[in-house]
DNA sequence: GGCTAGTTTTACCAAATGGTCAGGATCACG
DNA sequence: CGTGATCCTGACCATTTGGTAAAACTAGCC
């Protein structure tokens, strides 16, 4: 797929050092807001500099989210059909709340596009992720056909996985708004919380 | 509080088509993305026609933020400490997404503002939001407490409730992309789910 | 050291952006 | 109809924005 281009020692370290950058200002502004100018600031080059690695504005955004597509996919792909039902589901959900933990930035990007219409990502989302969820969701379908979790509509129950795991990232000023600043802290308090959630919607 | 300003015939119509062209563009593209040329053509004014009733683009943005509060916070405040508990919380489960589906734009501008760190309403986060929160909470745990509903952290249970419900309007195009374009059905079967987890949740 | 490929900077550009201003058009009301 | 207040426009401006060209510099290898 990506074939690794021979890189140099500094290719390697100014790409990501820009990546990461824009990352930073794409999350925070979305693409329309973020200017190139604020992500070379931040990746500590010069803009002409940027574009040197980089064609245009366009494709950094797009280079990062196709590089985070895999990150967001993985852990509903990793859903094992010959699990335990509840504990694959509750799995997923702690998967997921710790991606929201460990990669708020990536979350928020995520967020923002899909806000704005996913101008850039719209066919992944009618295309490889749907055809992920369908998938899954059979799954899901035949765990409650067979009377291994209660009945739900599997489509809206992993809508509210994601709902719930990633509204900790992406509304994280509101939730320290009201909950305190020790993010730490938060999180944990909705693990529990999700724990007790599914484990009263799952049981049969 | 804001007490009616003498508003001409004129004045009334252009100030609401210039809000409702803001809201629309705001919402799509967040603050720094979108343009005054934008919000004019929409509006279906000249720039300087804009100006001429709002002294700036954030004092436009600042006004529909404000504007929006409201109808924001009511739901959760018409929760009533007195009425049966299930009902009560259910019912704002409901109210929430009706809202989420009336109002879908206005969301997407709220999620905006807040996943961009909410720089122009950040007082009212930890002002008068955390405040009606936390006397809310006091009112679930009170519930908590008596064994009316079942034991889970009132905060959370609030969050909760948040990410469910607008999860359906800021999250529009992927869940049409995974369900089909029938918005309307969708929030059927978002309202039929979250009626099941809410009840299995709460139930003591 | 010298050569080449790779890297960075300086100077620049056209378009877009938020905003101003002076004057002209239009409205409401006596 | 006249007149003052309200409304609207075209021309303009400084700054910012995404992007370019070419020259200057640096790494790494023989």
């Amino acid at each position: 797929m990506t074939q690794p281009k021979p890189q140099t020692r500094i290719q390697k370290k100014n790409t990501t050092a820009i990546l990461d950058a824009a990352l930073e200002v794409f999350s925070q502004h979305g693409y329309r807001g973020a200017t190139l100018d604020q992500i070379a600031r931040a990746a500590d080059l010069s803009k002409p500099n940027l574009l040197y690695y980089f064609p245009s504005k366009e494709a950094i955004h797009v280079a990062l989210l196709s590089g985070l597509m895999d990150t967001w996919l993985d852990p509903l792909r990793a859903l094992d059909p010959d699990g335990k039902p509840v504990d694959e589901i509750i799995g997923y959900v702690h998967r997921k709340l710790q991606i929201s933990r460990a990669y708020p930035r990536e979350s928020r990007l995520f967020a923002n596009e899909i806000i704005q219409g996913a101008p850039r990502i719209h066919e992944v989302l009618g295309g490889e992720l749907k055809t992920l969820v369908d998938e899954k969701a059979r799954v899901l379908q035949g765990w409650m056909d067979a009377g291994q979790i209660a009945p739900a509509d599997p489509h809206h129950l992993i809508f509210s996985i994601w709902a719930l795991t990633q509204h900790y990232a992406d509304f994280d000023v509101q939730v320290r708004a009201i909950l305190g600043p020790d993010t730490g802290r938060n999180f944990d308090g909705a693990q529990a919380y999700l724990d007790v959630l599914f484990n009263k919607l799952l049981a049969p």
